[in-house]
DNA sequence: AACGTTGAAATAGTTC
DNA sequence: GAACTATTTCAACGTT
């Protein structure tokens, strides 16, 4: 870097700054939601659990269908499954094992 | 540390030495795993479902736990309300606690 | 809920709503903390070498000597580095280990 | 899973067995290194160092001085060093950097 | 206040 | 080389 103080590394200091007060944000979020926290056990609640209700809440939201389908085809295909009548895609995959085997 | 080589120091290596050891056989196994998938594709089948069956067997062996920690978290969610009608009443609460998106 | 689980349920709720807004806000900012670094990385930067960079200016100077320190003896110690003397702080260290084995 | 699937399941199964199997001598090796590192602590050495002895050891040569050149040019340009003067391996990235600006 | 535990973030590796 | 996944690391939290 021939210019230390140059092009790039204002570039590079503005970048770090920028990081720097995201994360300072950031911090401060967390203490707000620790703050929450504590002010709900004051209140007689208890603050593990609302943890818990938290990440179950946030798991709900995962989405897993997508590719049920094919994964129930395997599944059966392991004995995973006890009475299971492949679909098309499955077929094929099957038919293109055996070719392979 | 009067002593590099000493004491102190000789131990510290056999840690090191002991854990680089483990971590070398643990990389072994990982590429014997690679071997596996890679030998599976060659004969049609797909590494990428085949890493999302073995993802979801070993969720189902954690899935007894997780419903038990959420039959946990209702039953104390449900404790931590002063007044409550025990029967109905429970039902109602913590789907009202829960659905509060 | 007008009535089961009375106030309390209604508080509880709102400490949970609470919680997850800032959650997210968190979560933005997060994001936004990673489109920096790959803006950089698109401008020749090393996003690896700007967390380490971000890190060590976090870390006060004390923590940061104490750390470069420790990590030397035990470099020292296994022969990574040829001569070696090792500071006060460290010794300290030493001391300890050797009480302890 | 006397017919869903067939061979083509027989085979599959056979794998993600085979699979298992090594995924869980992994886990076993990963503990064991755990145990390592606790046993180490309880002797009074710093596991967090260790580690990055550890990775030091793994990094070859080269790669570690690329590493150590770039985060000097990087502390520089930030003011985090009085005086510098960047080794040639940093210029190039520099002159990437300044072409990309 | 140190300890282990757990969840999130980052890095490394793999695949396409 | 870009995206995705797996592994590893780091930080927060409750606990003792």
């Amino acid at each position: 870097m021939p210019n230390v103080g140059g092009i790039a590394g204002e570039q590079l200091k503005q970048y770090i700054e920028r990081i720097e007060r995201l994360e300072q944000e950031k911090a401060e979020l967390a203490a707000d939601v620790r703050d929450v926290y504590a002010e709900a056990k004051a209140n007689g609640f208890d603050p593990k659990i609302m943890r818990q209700v938290v990440k179950l809440r946030k798991m709900d939201n995962h989405e897993r269908d997508e590719q049920d389908m094919l994964l129930d085809t395997y599944k059966a295909a392991l004995g995973m499954i006890p009475d299971f009548e492949p679909a098309d895609a499955v077929e094929a995959h099957t038919k293109a094992a055996l070719e392979a085997a």
